[in-house]
DNA sequence: TAGATTGTTAATCGATTAACAATC
DNA sequence: TAGATTGTTAATCGATTAACAATC
């Protein structure tokens, strides 16, 4: 299927051509050229071609690319299928509306457990999923297996949490704290998500105009 | 100040940047060389030294740079004084979360209105500021000069919503929907965030264990 | 077949890293 | 002064774009 190691920058981009393919599988669009798809999300012809091309050959000359078909390889390509194990940590405001919000199944995870170290939340429910107290993890881990964890949690427990549900075999982490996790194991995966930084980002372009 | 544009490579890192020398400020420490921040930010001494020359020189041969004054320096680029009015459109889930878990006013906004299209939930009070109906963001606007909005609304209504608030003098969109916003206008800067597509990629990545 | 459009190689562009003279 | 570390130029690396032969 691959070819050598895919960069980066094209992993980053396959969420939104999955999207984009998504939208247009939708719409009933059968078949879409490289150019019209470029034209469509902002990119060259040149660059959805190499990006594909890392995976396969999943288009046909003078024809172009079967939407369904792409849109299926890209989703196995990124494992929508896989349903993983989820738990959140910390059900605060944020964790709540991310457990909410998020369709994690349509991800390739599964939300199966939320904890937070407050026990007033303790039996609440949110998306269908009851909270536990954070004592509970390691019972609940044993019994469940979850393979990645959302962490909803401030800065200052995140490096603590985060060893401990290592310890527990959790291989991933969707890190909403205000930390940048890194965890020096090498067969963990962090994607950290500073939304602050994204407005700053923001603020700054503002002050450009 | 500035020497050319910047690249959006350099400006996504400067509120990175901005979060570590407020953490070493925060330990007392006085002063910090490239070499040090990167072992720290795990980048390299090299990027550092040739991001912030971007700017100007904000260090000192044989000393490094002192973290009080580069971090000032850092957010004065970024504009964390400049209290940009924002308003809100979308009092869900997310916007709740974002709105009471987000602070702008530390990031260069001051959020001075939120908006939603559903009746029951005006009134209510999220992070002190009282929910409004949608109907009134035209006096509300006219009246406030808002020039940041944050989208936390169904991908649907997206597009509508985002024109009608440029018309209103809205100059920024920190877009939280499911749809990927991109204003024709050349003067109208946009932040999409699609938590999604980050969680679609950890997936990936976990795949590739 | 002719037209369209891919897959892929080559060229360009930009970003990162290395090196080192300047200087505190 | 000697040591440290910057600012900056040059070298390398990787990603994007262009071009075109292959082929449906």
């Amino acid at each position: 299927m691959s070819k050598g190691t895919i960069s980066v920058s094209v992993i980053k981009r396959l969420p939104r051509y999955y999207r984009f393919l998504g939208e247009l599988e939708k719409q009933r669009v059968e078949r879409i050229s490289s150019g019209k798809l470029a034209a469509l999300m902002k990119l060259t012809a040149s660059q959805i071609r190499q990006d594909l091309n890392c995976f396969g050959g999943f288009g046909q000359q003078g024809y172009g690319y079967n939407v369904a078909e792409l849109r299926a390889e890209i989703g196995k390509i990124l494992g929508v299928d896989k349903g993983y194990p989820t738990i959140m940590i910390g059900a605060g405001n944020l964790g709540k509306a991310i457990a909410s919000h998020i369709n994690f199944e349509s991800r390739g995870c599964k939300l199966i457990g939320i904890f937070d170290i407050n026990p007033k939340l303790t039996g609440e429910t949110v998306a269908d999923i009851p909270i536990r107290h954070t004592d509970d993890i390691e019972a609940f881990c044993g019994e469940h297996k979850p393979v990645i964890a959302v962490l909803c949690i401030p800065k200052e427990a995140t490096r603590q949490i985060a060893e401990r549900l290592v310890e527990l075999g959790i291989k991933a982490f969707w890190n909403y704290s205000h930390y940048d996790l890194t965890i020096e194991h090498s067969d963990i995966v962090v994607e950290n998500v500073h939304l602050g930084d994204s407005l700053l980002t923001l603020t700054y372009n503002v002050n450009a105009l």
